[in-house]
DNA sequence: AATAAATTTTAGATTTGTCTAAATTATATT
DNA sequence: AATATAATTTAGACAAATCTAAAATTTATT
């Protein structure tokens, strides 16, 4: 079956929104959606004829074994792009996401499939979010907030929490990547700021809202 | 300013329509566009007041300078991604126009402009026909009937009429790309067939009917 | 437990792009 | 030139996705 872009934003929205709590409300829907709630309930009861949600009025929504199906498939669009706009065409990481909202509604299995293969079967976005595999499969990788880490330990950057130009240009600051070696040595309680070693570089400062948006796992030793 | 998908497909027939008639009938239109000639009426007035056509009432309409712009605009994103779906992600010929056809929809201005860089300026697409520049401006290249050429004179294939897999399995099979040297050898009044010879290999046969549909230019002595 | 506040749904309207059927205008035919 | 035919437009309706305002339900507060 094919859906509209419509469609296939709010389940994809559903979906996220599920991440934190099982149950999703109309007005988080919403506000996610930028759009009215009553507009969502409309919706909803659609996605609900067509078999995509679990839906009790009042309650809130969650999606079922094919809308769970179908998010991840968008998702993998979403990503995969993401990820050729960024290292096939060069684009800044912050620059991505509208472009990326565009293209993962374009219907093409053939398309996926030779864009998947042409870019090497990536696992993993720019912003270190795993991309679902043709099943729907998710790699996982640890993403702890590198503000919580026990100092002295090594770890290696595995993902971002925002998207923003703001934040590309703070980690270009700090000579900080997906992929880069970081140590925390220290934290300062008076404004929750830390102190990290990157890679081979003289140790430097971050603040308390760059650490939290910091994921990172933890190196084992070898 | 931003057009909806409707309009932008409005605009694009309209362009392909205004090169065999200068003023475009409704019933054309309506006919390319897969519609009622009463939809074409109300977008064609919908086009009008976006300054985007000449239109009268019963004549037909026709582009205006910003109509072009923008119908060029269109139809070098859709051919480049035509390019880049043969050429990048190894679709074949009679694949890509659907994708295509989706793909040109997508707005960023960013990403037609990386897209053309990585793809290296091409100035033609897979079937031979003009990528527009930035600027909108078509290459030109000859475009001659195949059936039309002097016997023995030496001819490049530029371009194909249609794009079916029946004429790709037809090429494959006499070893005819674009970019291939032939010549015609003799014609047959019975069927309207000719004989040519396709590079280095043994002359052979083919219908009238592909000998109208693929296009050559006369290669200059040197 | 009653009431206030917040959330969600319903009802009715709007926009976009389409449709059918009827009316209008242009073109072709006698 | 009159009339038949073809093309085009108008009028009114519909589906999708949205909106606002009012009604219904749930949750929180006293």
């Amino acid at each position: 079956m094919q859906y509209t872009i419509a469609e296939e934003n709010y389940i994809k929205s559903v979906y996220h929104l599920q991440q934190q709590s099982a149950l999703v409300a109309t007005n988080h829907l919403a506000e996610a959606l930028q759009t009215q709630p009553a507009s969502v309930t409309d919706m909803v009861k659609k996605l609900t004829g067509k078999k995509l949600v679990h839906y009790e009025r009042y309650k809130g929504v969650r999606l079922n074994a094919a809308g769970k199906r179908l998010a991840l498939q968008i998702i993998r669009k979403h990503r995969l792009w993401e990820y050729f706009l960024v290292n096939t065409l060069e684009f800044g990481w912050d620059e991505v996401h509208e472009v990326a909202e565009q293209l993962e509604h374009v219907s093409s299995s053939k398309l996926i499939e030779q864009l998947d293969r042409f870019l090497g079967y990536p696992r993993f976005d720019p912003h270190g979010d795993p991309i679902p595999d043709k099943q729907g499969k998710l790699a996982y990788r640890q993403r702890l907030p590198l503000l919580e880490q026990p100092h002295q330990q090594w770890l290696e950057i595995t993902a971002v929490g925002d998207e923003s130009p703001a934040l590309l240009e703070m980690l270009g600051h700090h000579h900080i990547q997906l992929g880069t070696r970081v140590r925390v040595l220290r934290s300062f309680s008076f404004d929750g700021s830390i102190e990290i070693s990157v890679a081979d570089q003289k140790p430097g400062t971050i603040s308390n809202q760059l650490a939290k948006t910091l994921l990172v796992k933890i190196i084992e030793h070898d």
